[in-house]
DNA sequence: TGCGTGATATTCT
DNA sequence: GAATATCACGCAG
């Protein structure tokens, strides 16, 4: 195996048909491509988030909430919702669970590995590489991923795709869990530890508090 | 390094 | 009318 493999087509990540929780860790370390306009824009899931459906108070489909907004979000496992917030800004899910039961994982950060010339032009703002896809509105920019990619099922789309480039899901000595981002007002949910990163990795949305003793 | 703040569409009160 | 699964900027220390 030389450095130069990452033309050679990986399987595709299928195993979305479990809990929120499930999926978030197994999400961890493969690749999300975009493919478009004959070139891949790649970058290997470091930061993610899950969102339990009706009992979850930080999820769109709390209460079994159903608007046309997150219609997707009911969608059978592998399908994409995409939602538009903060009037200008744009984030991915990854649908998982049973269909209509309003379960999905948030993509939060990639570690960008192919294509870093389109995403720095798409991201004119970014200063450095390692602001290119830390965060989720950043990552949906950086990729071109916009409302026109909500509901786009993962396992068969051309243009957007995971890609399983391990088989074993990442070791939780590896894994960092921490309360989710900006999800302050759902109360004892704001503490429940359902955000996962690859600990220590450069390209996260935010720095992991250090532990004081 | 770490606040405070503006931009602004969708949803709920 | 108010809040939000955010980002980028300015200013303080």
């Amino acid at each position: 195996m030389t450095s130069d493999s990452s033309h050679v087509s990986a399987p595709r990540f299928v195993a979305f048909d479990a809990d929120s929780e499930t999926v978030a860790k197994r999400l961890l370390g493969q690749r999300l491509v975009r493919s478009h306009d004959g070139q891949r824009r790649s970058g290997l899931i470091v930061e993610v988030e899950a969102y339990l459906g009706a009992t979850d108070k930080a999820a769109h489909t709390y209460g079994g909430r159903r608007t046309p907004r997150n219609e997707s979000m009911y969608l059978p496992s592998g399908h994409l919702y995409v939602y538009f917030t903060y009037g200008m800004h744009h984030c991915m899910n990854v649908v998982c669970g049973q269909a209509d039961e309003g379960v999905a994982v948030l993509l939060r950060a990639i570690e960008p590995i192919e294509g870093l010339e389109s995403m720095r032009s798409a991201r004119p703002k970014a200063k450095r590489d390692t602001q290119l896809c830390s965060g989720p509105a950043r990552l949906t920019q950086a990729l071109g991923i916009d409302l026109s990619h909500d509901g786009l099922d993962l396992r068969t789309s051309d243009t957007l795709f995971i890609e399983q480039v391990r088989k074993r899901t990442i070791a939780d000595t590896k894994i960092t869990r921490t309360p989710r981002i900006g999800v302050g007002y759902a109360q004892e949910w704001a503490q429940t530890p359902l955000r996962f990163c690859l600990t220590n990795n450069p390209h996260l949305s935010r720095r992991i508090k250090r532990i004081t003793h």
